[in-house]
DNA sequence: TTGTAGGCGTTATCAA
DNA sequence: TTGATAACGCCTACAA
């Protein structure tokens, strides 16, 4: 089953069954007609090796995924499915390249025409394969966002206002001495992206407002969480406010803030740094800040293809930098201070 | 850069290089030696869409995975994981495909020829994409088990083994009235396979050995729990054993028992059937019955690519089906049954 | 509006 | 042990 085939059975020659396919020229509505007829019915689908031999394209786009497992899997997951729903939708495929490979990986891919764009997830803050990159070829975008983006496009959530929209809402109710609860350390020294700017806008917004406030990491287990509401007690015994940023952390928070009396949210707000569907697991539902996970793959796919097309015309392409703005959902987390009563 | 710059470079032909590279022939050691020392200094890969077209093979496996995102899904990505970084061992790339493009999707591979084998991950019992498999000439191979798993290779964990396991281990430490905590009623509606046989795995062993048993579905949220365990102890106040296969139903249930004074372990054992990372996360540390991911994606990419080999050979390929044991690591929320004293 | 034909980079067959 | 060369299936510049 060729073009060919079709050509035959459509009357017509084999430039005008790709011309019909790609509408790369005008064809005559009657002609059009009979061939879409015949590529239906014999379920024609052009050999993707022989179109990306000839035209110099494959339609296909690489998604670099980490191997870590720090980072919540389940966003990873939902991020690389809206990249190939949406790259389908665009007429591309997606190849899935894990980053032990390294450079190398991406090297390969291009250089065998394998893909005709690139989507790095996970980027670090100071990340050491941004500079490979602009040797290549290759269309690049990144979910994240490195110390110097220039010669790529760039996507993420606006971590930074994410860490600020925690601190005015708890401000907004009167809370006036607040913690943060972190990843474990090692996050922060391999500079985690998410991680430093959400802390930084947090940190920001807290002196801008005069709030007195403490950072604690965490590394999500129960103990660990433990210890982290033990210093923050100890060291800030009056502090009203907490905001999450661990998923493993929530549970345990929640319910050793229970033990120790500080009811949520009468006694202690809680807001979570966290997914939609997270934060509604629990009792109480938590307040959270989210970013769209899926608009992340949306945007990211339709820059590499817009970068591609503008390679083919043979313009530079753009460098975009998306941030997407974080939304604050109140649940039953979150509420307003209520001086302790001596009781 | 291609395979006549090599050629021309080391002063051989392009077949040699091309032999060289393949290794379908003999090559001197000093023509071999020439070759692949400019073929690393240029920088050569061959241009996969020519290779494809050459010799109608993509070395592209598809990975065609659910959209539901019931499942858990951290476990989805290891398996894709380990299928990716397999599959590259073996010279081959891998591409993602959802599952809402349906057979279709399928169907479009099989005929561009982007891939020569298909990974179908989270088949169901009664799964209506299997018969649309047989048709096509891609070599399939299914992680999870149809109810007719002819004409196809399959692995999966052995789930029926992993609930009966779960029966074992409390039924050797003197329990003899449990219950089994499930996901909601949709997925068994649905007839998920590790849903299903874990259960019929339970109770068949639970007969087995006539201790009183109960299944409960469990939607995983707070109170769906709290309603869940409600439910099994006024039917079965002496129910000391709980059998749990629901990720988001582990946290509430511990707090659950605690509050209700049934201590774990002293007063009632819980074991878990969910990936050894979870277990370890909770207090206390859940003893859990587990199936290793990584050689499901492990095996499922060396299926693939012993019936493309077979099928490229003229032969055609033995379906194989594998079901991988489970492991069961006691930790602390499991003990010997002690009798309630009155106090 | 449509057809003809050259070429894309490899593989593999046939010779030597 | 190696080389020349005809496919492989499609795209697209050029003709008509």
């Amino acid at each position: 089953m060729t073009i060919r085939d079709v050509a035959r059975a459509a009357g017509v020659s084999t430039s005008t069954v790709s011309y019909v396919l790609s509408g790369k020229r005008p064809v005559s509505a009657e002609t059009r007609r009979r061939v879409e007829h015949f590529v239906a019915e014999l379920g024609y689908h052009p050999h993707a090796g022989a179109r990306a031999l000839a035209s110099k394209r494959s339609h296909i786009i690489a998604l670099v995924v980490p191997l870590r497992t720090d980072v919540y899997v389940p966003v990873m997951m939902e991020i690389a499915t809206y990249v190939t729903m949406t790259a389908r939708k665009h007429g591309y495929d997606v190849l899935l390249i894990t980053n032990d490979e390294g450079p190398d990986g991406i090297r390969r891919l291009a250089a065998s025409g394998l893909a005709d764009g690139v989507i790095l997830m996970d980027v670090e803050l100071g990340d050491e394969r941004i500079s490979t990159l602009g040797e290549l070829r290759t269309q690049t975008v990144l979910i994240g966002l490195p110390d110097d983006p220039a010669g790529l496009s760039c996507v993420d959530h606006d971590f930074s206002a994410a860490g600020a929209l925690c601190v005015d809402h708890l401000a907004g109710l009167g809370h006036r001495e607040i913690a943060f609860i972190g990843y474990g350390t090692g996050i922060y020294r391999r500079r985690a992206g998410y991680a430093e700017r959400t802390l930084a806008g947090f940190r920001a917004r807290a002196e801008e407002l005069r709030m007195r406030f403490l950072h604690s990491s965490c590394e999500g287990t129960y103990e660990s969480t433990a210890g982290a509401l033990g210093h923050i007690l100890s060291d800030r015994p009056g502090t009203t406010g907490f905001v999450v940023q661990n998923e493993r952390a929530l549970g345990p928070l929640l319910h050793l803030l229970r033990t120790r009396g500080r009811i949520v949210p009468d006694k202690a707000s809680v807001i979570a740094l966290c997914p939609e569907r997270l934060a509604d697991q629990y009792a109480p539902a938590l307040t959270a800040v989210t970013g769209a996970a899926k608009e992340l793959g949306r945007i990211a796919v339709e820059q590499v293809i817009s970068r591609i097309f503008a390679s083919v015309r043979g313009r530079r392409p753009d460098d975009a930098l998306v941030l997407l703005a974080p939304t604050l959902t109140v649940r039953e987390s979150t509420g307003p201070v209520r001086l302790s009563d001596p009781s």
